[in-house]
DNA sequence: GGCTATTAGTGCGACTTCGAATTAAAACGA
DNA sequence: TCGTTTTAATTCGAAGTCGCACTAATAGCC
């Protein structure tokens, strides 16, 4: 294997990339974007075009000077699958050539669910959304909740399906699909997700918040995927909870999961189930006033304070059923945390809620599958 | 500005890097470690032995083959100086080419402090340590307290400096000594002295604890210090303290920093003064077992149980005066980690005090400086 | 309309780096 | 002692990238 013809593949990629991205549209834009002299970035144009995967699209006139020959990325060339699931659903995204989603499909599980059940339920859907795309697939992404192994492509363990243990996902789905398959944690394919398709595409340190039935993070710092040494970063719904002072009461996704802070805004006790679709019901008690809201913020604000003076982010994104409280919900917290900790008074917080729909993972795994994607060399 | 020279400066620089750490020990390992050909490689030591960096020391047998030809940085060849300042005192090391500290110096600072007295004492102890130092001085790594932008080399903000504001050291320390400067955070200069003289030589995770009179932690991760977007990651001891449940008591490092914790094992008012030798003021109440060394071991496994579930770290290193309760202390902390957070029972969880001396700051600062350096490139 | 300023993209010689073959230097065993 | 095996380092032609000069394409101005 020649050192040489990877490096040119990862540069080939990286140009689709930042055209994919908009971060350059033109040769010189690509050139400037990827260290390349001008020369050399007119060889690699050259060549996919000649490949089929871009071509030129007229012209865009700048404030003086010969106009940039503007590159695009063909649609057609190909699609990326994304694939996310958890113990009740399997959802997957086609996303085109050009980074646009184009359809969606989705399947409910059993309830007696096994690992084998959800390995066939991921083929059926991305099978099926074969039957709609255009092109050759030519790669996967694939959340999965817990800890994964983002480098063997392993699923190491997830409470809520029995036998699920060190399963081989990416080896399974590659070779099922014969494409390279990618794989990263649930919640750190949205992180990505916010990248190509959020609020993140400007930013370089975010974090993305999700309360579900538990509670973890994924950060995003210097561009990067935090995964910890053990691929475990963000976990911090297992917070001993209170975290000072007395005696301790439980972990912090007790108090501060979807459910929990349902049932803490609802009045009802630890035993009580929530709604079948919490969105709806959070959102029913979204306007209600009252100490348990408060609360509520409080404790919220406390977590981000700490969260925000660990990390130092840029941005907060709210993922998950709580988005159903609002804005509102976003900057009581902000304006909390900002009351209770002093040193977070003067410096710049944002949380927001996320732009981004239900299948938030799935595209984020699809935009890990374009990230690892590169055109084979040819020459 | 050619490009190209720029990156064969790198790589030269980063030869060098290979060298000193015993990453590399001969030109087939350094192609290897620069991901180069080993042809390549020939011609780029030739070069560093031609300008007197490195040269031949003799060879070494593996089980099998041809010996290697070892190569070694030459002390003489230069030196780096490595400066931390803080209210109290200036202190600064002399690092050798080859990586090894050769000497120090440290200077008390007066009580009526301004940025201009600051300054001049930086200016002379490096100076001072010139005096005595080999070859040439090629580059200065600075810690700085507080907030530090290492791309611009300004330091932002001094509390305890009246007139510290936007000090731009790097520049200043620039044109006094005319060499490259690299400015950084005090603590997370001693995540970098970690790496190269202590115990993260071979760890691409871990977690620098510093409670002194604050509490701050300086994160290493995937080998990149984690800086955050204001360059103001790691600063827990302002997190609000208890976090959960109850009414609001006041800051982490009211509890946790290194004074409060010899007021609580001395049984101590908060008013009272802790010793002017806090490490052995603390090491003095090491054995006492009691009420407040629990408490204590206590809060301290909440903070380090809630750092580990969210950045997941391969070990934690404890500096500052702390260090004097000893191992004891680091493994009582596990332990009640383990026990208060579930989650944390089975993974790995290390906590060790530094190796390191009181002089980390500097040769942190120095390493930086090493890491920053690169031959000029000649042909 | 032609001239200038400005930016985009290409052609081509020079320089680097690569890769494969070759030489070098050791241990080992017949 | 002399092959054989193994690993280290160098040689040298091939391939790739760069830098610079040049051409191309536009707007604005006289």
């Amino acid at each position: 294997m020649r050192k040489n013809a990877a490096m040119q593949r990862d540069l080939l990629g990286a140009a689709v990339l930042h055209l994919r991205r908009g971060r350059a549209v033109s040769r010189s834009s690509l050139a400037v974007a990827l260290g390349l002299a001008p020369s050399t970035v007119g060889l690699y144009v050259d060549e996919l075009i000649a490949e089929g995967y871009i071509d030129e699209s007229g012209l865009e006139q700048g404030p003086l000077g010969r106009p940039k020959r503007r590159l695009a990325t063909l649609p057609g060339a190909g699609w990326f699958a994304g694939v996310e699931f958890n113990a009740e659903r399997v959802q997957a995204v086609c996303v085109d050539f050009s980074g646009q989603r184009v359809s969606a499909r989705s399947k409910w599980l059993p309830n007696d669910l096994d690992t084998r059940a959800v390995l066939e339920a991921i083929r059926t859907v991305v099978a099926d959304l074969a039957r709609n795309a255009q092109g050759p697939l030519l790669a996967i992404g694939s959340g999965a909740p817990g800890v994964v192994d983002p480098r063997t492509g392993v699923s190491a363990h997830y409470a809520f399906i029995p036998d699920w243990r060190d399963v081989p996902l990416a080896e399974s789905l590659s070779k099922w699909f014969g494409v390279p398959v990618t794989v990263e944690n649930n919640l750190r394919a949205i992180a990505v997700a916010e990248r190509w398709f959020g609020g993140g595409r400007e930013l370089d340190n975010y974090v993305v918040l999700g309360p579900r039935s538990g509670f973890g993070v994924a950060i995003m710092q210097g561009g990067r995927l935090m995964g910890g040494a053990h691929h475990a970063a963000g976990e911090i719904g297992r917070w001993p909870w209170p975290i000072g002072g007395g005696q301790r009461a439980g972990e912090m996704h007790d108090v501060l999961s979807a459910p929990a802070v349902w049932r803490r805004l609802a009045g009802v006790t630890t035993r009580a189930r929530p709604p079948e679709d919490l969105r709806r019901g959070l959102a029913k008690l979204a306007g209600a006033a009252g100490p348990a809201w408060d609360e509520i913020i409080a404790d919220y604000s406390r977590v981000i304070g700490c969260l925000q003076l660990l990390v130092d982010t840029e941005r907060f994104f709210l993922h998950g059923p709580l988005t159903a409280l609002g804005e509102r919900f976003c900057n009581e917290v902000i304006a909390a945390a900002r009351a209770t900790a002093p040193a977070l008074a003067e410096a710049p917080l944002q949380i927001v809620p996320s732009a981004l729909e239900d299948d938030a993972g799935a595209l984020g795994a699809a935009s890990l599958a374009m990230e690892a994607w590169a055109p084979a060399v040819v020459r």
